[in-house]
Formats: C-alpha cells, structure tokens, sequence
DNA sequence: ACGTAATGGATAGCGGCACTATCCGCTATC
DNA sequence: GATAGCGGATAGTGCCGCTATCCATTACGT
C-alpha cells in the first residue's frame, strides 16, 4: 500500500505520518522507484501504536521512538529489553534540590524496596519517580500517606500479576516487547480510570448524594 | 512576607508566581500599598500544591485552575465537589471517529460498572477514559486484556478503600477537598511507580538475567 | 498518450503551553 | 538619599507536535 491508503487506514493525516518516519518512530517504506514507496501491515500496526502510546499513554514523541528503538533491537536479552523500554514509559525526569526530603524519601522506596523482595536496582527510574512523589506529599503535609505504601503496594503486585500472565498467554501470538510495552503504557491508562471510578463510587457511598 | 521570599522559601521564580497569579491559580498577595503586597503560609501552602499537581501530577495548568476554584468554593455539598475536582484530574480528552468501537467499549465499561455495583454515571470522565483505553488495545489487536478488567477493579477498589480511609483519618486535620486532589493526583503518581516496580520484578523473576 | 492526482523528500511555519525578560514608576530599608 | 525590591503590564522564548508549501517525479484513468 502507498501512504495514502496507510493514511485512510489509520486516520492519521500523511504529513504526520511522514513526520514520525523523520523522527524514526516508523521505518520509512520500501523504495520501488526513487519516488514511490511501499507500506504493509506492519506499518500499519506500528502506526497504530504510536498513536496509543500518544494519545492513550500519554508519552512523548521522543520517548516513543526510545522505546520502539528497544522494541526493535534484535536479539537482546529479552529482560534487559524489557528494561530499557519499561524506563521510558514514565513521566519526564525534573528534578530540583532539597536534598535533605529527597534522600529521607529515597530511604524509605528502598526500605519498602527490600521489605517486599522486590529484585530491582534502586536507581531505577519508577523508584526515583517514587521518590519524587513521596518528596511531593512530604512538602504538602502529608507525610502520613507514606502510610499506605504496603497497601498500594499489595495491589500493584495483584495488577503486575494479572499482567505478568497475561503477556504469558500471549507471548506465543504476537510479540513479547512489544505485547510488554502495550500493557504497561494501556494498563496504566485502563488503571488510572478504574481507580478514580472506584473513588467516585466510594465517596458517593460516604458523602452520599 | 513578600514575594520574594515566597520564592526563597519554595524555590519558584518570581516571575513564575506572578504568572501563577495572572491564570488565577494562587490568590493574590494583600495590597498594604498601592504597590506593595503580603502572602502568607497559605500562599506558600497553595503553590506547593500547584507545583505537585503540575511537576508529579503532570496537571496542565489550565486544569489546575478549575480544580483548584472548586476546592476553594465555599460550602458545595461536598460530594459534588470531589467530582468536579476529581473529573478535572484526568487527562485531556481528544476524541476521533469510530463509532463502533467505541460503543462497544462503552458497553464493555457499562457492564463493568454495574457487575461492581459502583455508583457511577456512565458519562463519568473517568468511564470515557477507560473506553478510550479499551478502543485502544481492541486496535492494537489486545482485545483478550480486557479479561484482566476485574483483576484491575480488584485492585482498584483496594486502593481506593485505602484512600479513603487516609481522608477519613486526615478530615480533622486539614482540609477535606484539598487532601483528596492530592491523595487522588499524587497517589496515582505513586502507584503508577509501584507497578512499574512490580513489573520489573516479576518480570526479573521470569526472564532471570 | 495525456492530464490530473498522488508521491517522496525537504524546509519553513504554526498554535499551544509554561514560563521568562524587560520595563515602569513606586516603596521599603539601610 | 542610595539601593534593592516591589506590583503590574506586555512582549518574547523555547519546546513540542504537528501542518503547509514546494518541488520534481511517478501512478492512474481514459
């Protein structure tokens, strides 16, 4: 197919597909004549996933072809690709001083880290975003939430789980990085909604109507 | 105080918190002279607040400023309130065609909602986001996630039952409304790291190195 | 065979957003 | 009385995700 017809297909205007393949997030089609080019459904399927990973994830451009670059590396020890594609799906990394909040917070990721058993090196990027938050709750007053860490925590390994055997079902269909990818970006999306209808529901039963 | 230790003591510009000021996201400081103005803690308070809902929260600050009006209305009855801030909390809402998947995943949503029992309107923000999601990975070919649907709502009501009993402690202490915008925007943040914490985990576990 | 439409490739521009810089006349402080 | 800081206003900046325009070339309908 030409881009025309990926464009019609995906419904994404084909000077925005032409700018993704500038940015590398989609290889550029197969040349038949200096200036004709030739697009499958992998295109296709890849286009699609940039725009989820856009529209539904939330991720930056930039971020996405890091991550779709660790997506296609060929032949990496499959969880080290695992790992560098799941340390791009987070928020951007500000950062600002106060060292004194932020090292107390980095203290109590790893506590929680080691209490759990969780195998994972302290200077990943989820644990730093961690961090960050509990910096952020500290300086509010709310140190207090910290309180509910094991809470959360029991019902992220429930959720990590649930997506754990899910890849597992899948990994003989489709592609493991990419299957990895589309669950962690999707399910925290997916998450996110039912955590706040579930609030919504919870606060309706208590401050009733 | 005036403004510029306001900005000693919380590290934003000066220029930032006029601007802060101008989009009607901190209250102005009280003229003692034409031009001369005081803050107080509770401004400090407030742009401490603003700066987690933009830099951890990831809050654009147009939202941010609706959410914080209905924090600061006087007596509304409560839970409307915590609706009208929590429905600002989400992501922004793009919209494109495709009917058919859509409605289908509103059903899926609408079943959802009902086979938990929640108290939620269907046309909730947050049951448009979760459909959004759905849609999604229905295109990207993962239809079969929704499956993991009540592992989420499982894990979802946890933490949600967990928040609230957080509010429930804190209500005496600070204010209400206040608490829940952070407990539901920092708590996402939050548990958002601690899947991704968990994934590694487990996916270390599983794919060993 | 010919006219129109679409293509690949390159470059420049746009709109939104979160600031940031500059300027002004005035005020607090030493 | 000098200097630093202030409130207020306006204009500009840098980044980001596109979008518009242009060009020579190729595909396609008739």
């Amino acid at each position: 197919m030409r881009i025309g017809e990926l464009s019609r297909r995906t419904g994404v205007p084909v000077p925005t597909i032409k700018y993704y393949v500038r940015e590398g997030l989609l290889p550029p089609g197969e040349l038949s004549s200096p200036n004709q080019a030739r697009y499958d459904e992998t295109h296709e399927r890849r286009l699609r996933l940039i725009r989820a990973l856009l529209d539904v994830g939330g991720l930056k451009v930039a971020a996405i072809a890091e991550v779709l670059q660790a997506v296609d590396e060929p032949g990496r020890p499959v969880h080290d690709v695992l790992g560098a594609a799941a340390n791009r799906l987070g928020p951007p990394q500000p950062d600002d001083g106060d060292d004194d909040a932020r090292s107390e917070a980095r203290d109590t990721v790893q506590e929680l880290i080691a209490r759990r058993g969780w195998r994972v090196s302290t200077d990943n990027p989820a644990a730093t975003d961690l961090a960050h938050a509990l910096v952020a709750l500290d300086r509010l007053g709310h140190a207090a939430f910290a309180e509910l860490l094991d809470d959360y925590a029991d019902a992220a390994e429930q959720v990590a789980r649930a997506d754990l055997d899910y890849v597992n079902r899948r990994v003989a269909v489709e592609d493991l990085v990419e299957t990895v990818v589309i669950g962690t970006v999707l399910g925290e999306a997916v998450f996110n909604a039912l955590r706040r209808l579930a609030h919504v529901d919870r606060s309706a039963q208590q401050f009733g109507d």
